[in-house]
DNA sequence: GAGTGGTCTAGACCACGAG
DNA sequence: TCGTGGTCTAGACCACTCA
């Protein structure tokens, strides 16, 4: 057994994990001030809040700035699933995903020209969709389509069920998932901390001819989110589909 | 902008940043220590170490503790694509894949009897492989099977080529993605930070009879690693194979 | 044992949020 | 304005690595 260290941070941390797994720290409640908080666990500030970043990390507390620590919501963990969201165990209460979306039209640059396989400065609409569970931001998507395959207007329920189903007959879709730290403007926009990672998924869609119809940029903060990709073999042995 | 303010740990790993990109610090190099680090920047060491950590999180910098901090190797990106493992844009010095696999039987508990649908206690044979590249750590898998599935003898090459693959035809393979930080254990296996996310990645495999022949859990350093899905469409509009 | 990073202290001062 | 968190300082002491 190679423990470490039952470092300070880590018994404090654990000290209110249990807090909060038991109750005695309720869901949406404040916890005490850090100063509070040091001068409870005979500790220095430092050392308190490193404790408090490690249940941040775990998405068990949300900090804000100003006002103070709170004990976050039971994340209900998001599923990405075959294109589309899924809320795991949707309550009886089931709040809708609200969908913001902006559109804007600009050329191709960069790594977007890789991605749809065009050519520099060839035109593109942007679907920038940011949605929001409750109050709370859930996933950022940034959607690129060529601008004569845009539609006049599908908007709204883009990421609702599925996500933008196009009118051309797709023939392949890749999905690349990786985890990184979020851009500063990823943490504003979803509202977590710049050292809480996300799942990033980049998922490209291919028509028949082979042209690529749709690059998507999603972002999802990790300690809430899944991906799940499923496989079925449906010829003879080892025929894979995929 | 919300250019939150260029504190100076973002100023200090710029610069170190840029030193490292533009060659002035080669790779696999050591950098001064921090107290000269410190010095040099005239901040105090917890800045700086702070400077360092955000560079640790993009894998520029790896620390090692008593010897100092050195720069990391041009990371190969690793690539989990159904299934198997592709390592990108492979040098002509390819490095084999080393694995190590250790063998034990358990019976099934808590979160496996779940994942592989068998009543606690039934007995699963466990591979625990870790794979390096070279000298540094690249993957950790804990694969299980049912004991009466398990072959006389795979080891060795269950990761080398494509993971398990396993007598009877399979049916189904479901992967669960998601970002997580990586469990002390995990840290030290991978030699990676603690406080940088991993890749972890479930899959479970099932037959044609509906059993579940296999479970694996996969960590990867987020850093270098990537998965990527792909689904074709066989048949006519959106007849989707996955 | 010399040198390195790891953790922690006990403050200071600034920036944000709400009344 | 006042209380909150955000950042930083200038040390101390411990743990690890390597010669």
């Amino acid at each position: 057994m190679t423990h470490p260290a039952p470092s300070r941070r880590h018994t404090i941390a654990d000290d209110l994990r249990s807090q909060i797994s038991t109750g005695r720290l309720k869901a949406g409640e404040r916890l005490p001030s850090e100063a509070q908080l040091s001068a409870r666990y005979k500790v220095s500030t430092p050392t308190l809040r490193n404790a408090l970043a490690l249940l941040q990390g775990e998405g068990l507390v949300e900090k804000i700035h100003g006002s103070g620590n709170f004990v976050r919501h039971p994340l209900r963990r998001i599923t990405y699933a075959d294109g589309g969201w899924m809320l795991e165990a949707q309550s009886p209460t089931e709040e809708a995903l609200r969908v913001t979306v902006r559109t804007a039209n600009l050329q191709a640059h960069g790594h977007l020209t890789v991605l749809l396989k065009v050519s520099p400065r060839s035109p593109l609409t942007e679907f920038l969709c940011l949605s929001h569970e409750g109050r709370s931001p859930h996933s950022l998507a940034r959607i690129y389509v060529p601008r004569d395959l845009t539609p006049a207007d599908i908007p709204e329920r883009l990421l609702a069920a599925r996500l933008a189903v196009l009118s051309p007959p797709l023939a392949e879709v890749q999905e690349r998932v990786s985890a990184r730290l979020p851009t500063p403007d990823e943490a504003t926009a979803l509202r977590i901390s710049s050292t809480l990672a996300v799942l990033s998924i980049t998922r490209v869609a291919t028509d028949p001819t082979g042209r690529v119809v749709e690059a998507a940029l999603l972002v999802l903060p990790a300690d809430r989110a899944d991906a799940v990709f499923t496989t079925r073999y449906t010829t003879g042995a080892m025929g894979a589909e995929r």
